[in-house]
DNA sequence: ATGCTTATGTAACAAATGTCACAGAAATAC
DNA sequence: GTATTTCTGTGACATTTGTTACATAAGCAT
C-alpha cells in the first residue's frame, strides 16, 4: 500500500498528539477530499460511512428542529475530528447532526471498516476519539447552559465572544440574520439588543460586519 | 484474586453486552458500593476517582449552572454506566455534571487505573464505553433541542411524558416546585400550566403526584 | 445617475414567561 | 383537637421575547 504524502504532511501539521505509525495508517486508508465553501458534508438522519478528520477550513456543525430552523453547536477546524461520525459510525446510528463547511475545507475521510481495528491496535487512536468526544460533549453543554440559564442578551454576548474567539478576529463578518439563526431568534430582537450593547461599549456596529470591543 | 459472587450475579443480569471474561474480571477489580436515597455521588467539577457502574436504584444527572440552579439532564439506571466518568477518567478531566441517587442505589466503582486495560483488552468493554457514551449524547442534545425549539409547555410535556415513560409509572410523585427546578422555571408557572394541561386532559393534578393520561 | 437588493433601525403591539401577593387545602406536628 | 408547614391555585402585573410594519441606508447592477 502507498502513503500519501500530502495527507502525512497534514497529519504531521495538525494532529500531534497521533503516533507516526498511525499517522502513516491514515494516509494509506484515508481519502483527501475537498469541500467547497458551503456544501453540506452530513445531514441530521443520515448514516454515515466515514470518520472525519479535518486539515483545513472551518465545518460548522448544527442541530436541525424538528420542524423549524438550525441552531449552531460547534465549529470543526483543523486538528479537530468529527466526534459524532466516530461514535455514530462505532454504534451504527445515523448522525445527529448537520455539518456544513462555511470556508472551503480540506477533509481526511476514513471508512467505516477501518475504525475497529484502529481502535483496537492504536492506543494514541483511541485517546484521540475519547478525548474528541469529551471535548464536544463539553461544548453542547455550555452551550446548553447558554439555553437554559441565560437571557438573550447574555446568550447573544457569549455567542458573539465564542465567535470572536474561534475565528480568532474582532471584526466579525455576520449579519444580524445570521446570528438570529444561529441562537434561534428572530433578526429584530437580535438588531435590537445589539444597539444596546454598542450603547453599553462592548462592541461597534457595521454593515456586514461587528466589531467586538475587548471586555474590561 | 477472588471474585464477588454478588457483583458477577448483578453483571449477569443487568449487562448482557459485556463478555463473560470481562464481568469476571470487573467483578474483581471493581467494589459494590451501596448509596442511600438523596446522596449525591459525583459533584460538577469534582476529579473523578472511578468509573460507575449502576446495579441497583437510580441516579438523577444534573447539570448545575454558574451561580443559579440545577437542570435535569437523564437518569441513569440498573444496566447503565457513568458515561462522564468513563470518559472524564479518560482524559482526566474533572466532572462536568452533578449526580444524585433519587432512590437507594447499588453501583459497582472501578478505579481509574484499570480504564487503559480495559479499553485494551476487552473488545466488549470499549464498545460499551462507546454505546454508552453515544446515548447519552443523544438525550443531551434532545434535552437541548427542548430549550431550543420549544415553549415551557411543550418542554413540560415532554418531561412530564419522559418522566413517566423512565419511572414506568403514570403516578409521578413530584411536586410542581420540583418540577420547576429540574427545567428551571418557575413553580407559579409550572401549576398554571399543568392546569392547562389538565384542562386538555393530558393529565389529573393531585396534591403530591401527577397522573398522566394517555397520550390520543 | 437610477433603480434594485440587502442590511439595519425602530415603533407599536402581541404573546410568553416570570414575579409578587395572597388564599385556601391537605398533610403533619404537637 | 389546634397549630404549623407544605403544596397548590390564581389574579395582577412586570419583563422578556417575538411579530408586524415600515423607514432608511448602503452596496450593487445597469
Amino acid at each position: 500500500m502507498e502513503q500519501h504524502p500530502d495527507i502525512l504532511t497534514y497529519l504531521n501539521k495538525h494532529f500531534p498528539t497521533l503516533d507516526k505509525d498511525l499517522k502513516e495508517y491514515l494516509s494509506v486508508i484515508g481519502g483527501l477530499k475537498k469541500i467547497p465553501a458551503g456544501e453540506v458534508l452530513l445531514k441530521q438522519g443520515q448514516y454515515i460511512r466515514f470518520t472525519v478528520l479535518v486539515l483545513e477550513g472551518r465545518i460548522k456543525l448544527y442541530r436541525e428542529g424538528e420542524e423549524q430552523g438550525e441552531f449552531f453547536m460547534y465549529y470543526l477546524e483543523p486538528g479537530d475530528a468529527c466526534a459524532i461520525s466516530m461514535i455514530c459510525i462505532a454504534s451504527g446510528k445515523e448522525s445527529e447532526v448537520m455539518a456544513k463547511a462555511v470556508e472551503e475545507s480540506v477533509v481526511l475521510m476514513i471508512p467505516v471498516q477501518h475504525m475497529e481495528l484502529l481502535m483496537k491496535d492504536y492506543k494514541s487512536w483511541y485517546r484521540f476519539v475519547i478525548e474528541s468526544y469529551r471535548r464536544r460533549f463539553e461544548e453542547v453543554l455550555t452551550v446548553l447552559d447558554s439555553t437554559v440559564f441565560k437571557s438573550m442578551d447574555e446568550r447573544l454576548l457569549s455567542y458573539i465572544r465564542e465567535q470572536s474567539r474561534q475565528l480568532n478576529t474582532r471584526q466579525l463578518k455576520l449579519t444580524h440574520q445570521e446570528i438570529a439563526t444561529d441562537i434561534n431568534s428572530s433578526r429584530e430582537v437580535i438588531s435590537r439588543l445589539l444597539k444596546k450593547m454598542e450603547q453599553k461599549g462592548l462592541v461597534k456596529l457595521n454593515r456586514n460586519y461587528i466589531e467586538v470591543l475587548p471586555a474590561d
